[in-house]
DNA sequence: TAGATTGTTAATCGATTAACAATC
DNA sequence: TAGATTGTTAATCGATTAACAATC
């Protein structure tokens, strides 16, 4: 019952989403059984800390045979909400904005593109997908009539928190940052931050902060 | 000298961004100083932790005034390389890859995108900005001759460790990696990981957790 | 059975927060 | 000066790893 007593750390859950996805790709390939050491190896972890996540999510598996594939896949999806629909709208329908409404992958995965909206004339009114784009007034009346509760920011820097302030209003529940600049929201709202730009500086530290060692074999 | 004894935690370097970010706002805006309590707020963390992570990248601030503003941009971009010009190669040309060659900030911010590879015939040869897309066999060859350092990664999951292993053996130094499928490689190669649906099934779990509770008001 | 792998406890490690003297 | 905010130490908190008895 560990899942009821407390909540989980947001560390956990980001591994979590890593052995949903294995376990998928396992279920594919018809793979009944996996264990700690194969999942921490596939995923650059250690036995120990997978032994502990699946605790958090109270999934047991058997001694000597390992966790049960499909039961894992099952409860991980169950516990990350991609079992369900969720109407999700996309803000700013740029290069980036435009993309996602298009990723067929959130469509697969559960994340079903309801409405892209965008300020800029020139964009209002073309169409991505079978989706209009529509002038951002139109947002808050959106998120409403189509039960919109995921919204995707993919606009300038500037308008971050506006766009974000404007789908809480409308009783969003959850915001997807892709900008740069930090989202402030109430508790009830949740934010995940995808900081491409950002991640890519993270990338070039690493990168800088390496050169100086020496050149060293391959994988492990 | 702390930033030469040890390495920088990769939580620490994640909030440095955020530090960057947000000192730019402020450069623009003719701000000069900063305080640690002002960060904090604005990034929703503690001063406490602001104050420490700065320690880290050695950069003091005065007591009464703060920080430097421009002193903590300059310092924050050097360290994170976002000073330095970043050859870059996309592979994918599917709507995430194109939209990436095409987003501006990336060149803004050091990023140069050099080239951009899929294996889809009627895709290659066509363009993306200035680019012309290249057949995957040309890849090895464009990462030496352009001389590119950072390879995104933008392809169908199933191909991301067969795309990662080349650019490896040809020679890069990092990837982002934007496919649902970790990607292994040996030490001296830098990977970060931004999972698109991923943080989505984070999201949709948060929000999951969180209906039980009562609705709170905000921000405070 | 013997051996492998779990569930779980304890030890370690690291990061965050609190507190406060130093100081501008 | 008095007050605010730093740099830094110590305390707390939490996450990861190690270890091993339980068990399939």
């Amino acid at each position: 019952m560990a899942s009821r007593r407390k909540t989980v750390p947001r560390a956990v859950i980001g591994r979590l989403t890593k052995y949903l996805t294995y376990a998928q790709d396992l279920c594919e390939q018809k793979v009944e059984w996996v264990s700690s050491a194969e999942l921490a190896e596939a995923l650059g972890l250690t036995s120990s800390t997978v032994r502990q996540d699946l605790l958090h999510v109270d999934f047991y598996g058997i001694a000597k045979r390992g966790y049960r594939v499909d039961g894992l896949r099952q409860v991980l999806t169950r516990f990350l909400g991609a079992d369900a629909a969720w109407n999700t709208v996309v803000v700013g329908a740029g290069n980036l904005g435009k993309a996602l409404a298009r990723h067929g992958e959130f469509a697969r995965r559960g994340f079903r593109i309801v409405g892209i909206f965008d300020n800029d004339p020139r964009k209002v009114g073309s169409h991505v997908n079978n989706l209009r784009v529509e002038p951002i007034r139109d947002l808050p009346g959106s998120i409403v009539s189509k039960k919109a509760e995921v919204g995707i920011i993919a606009v300038p820097a500037t308008s971050t928190q506006a766009v974000a302030d404007l789908m809480i209003l409308s009783g969003i529940k959850g915001l997807l940052n892709l900008t740069l600049t930090h989202v402030l929201a109430p508790r009830g709202v949740k934010v995940v931050e995808v900081r491409l730009t950002a991640s890519l500086w993270e990338l070039a530290h690493l990168i800088k902060s390496d050169a100086g060692r020496a050149a060293r074999p391959a994988r492990g």
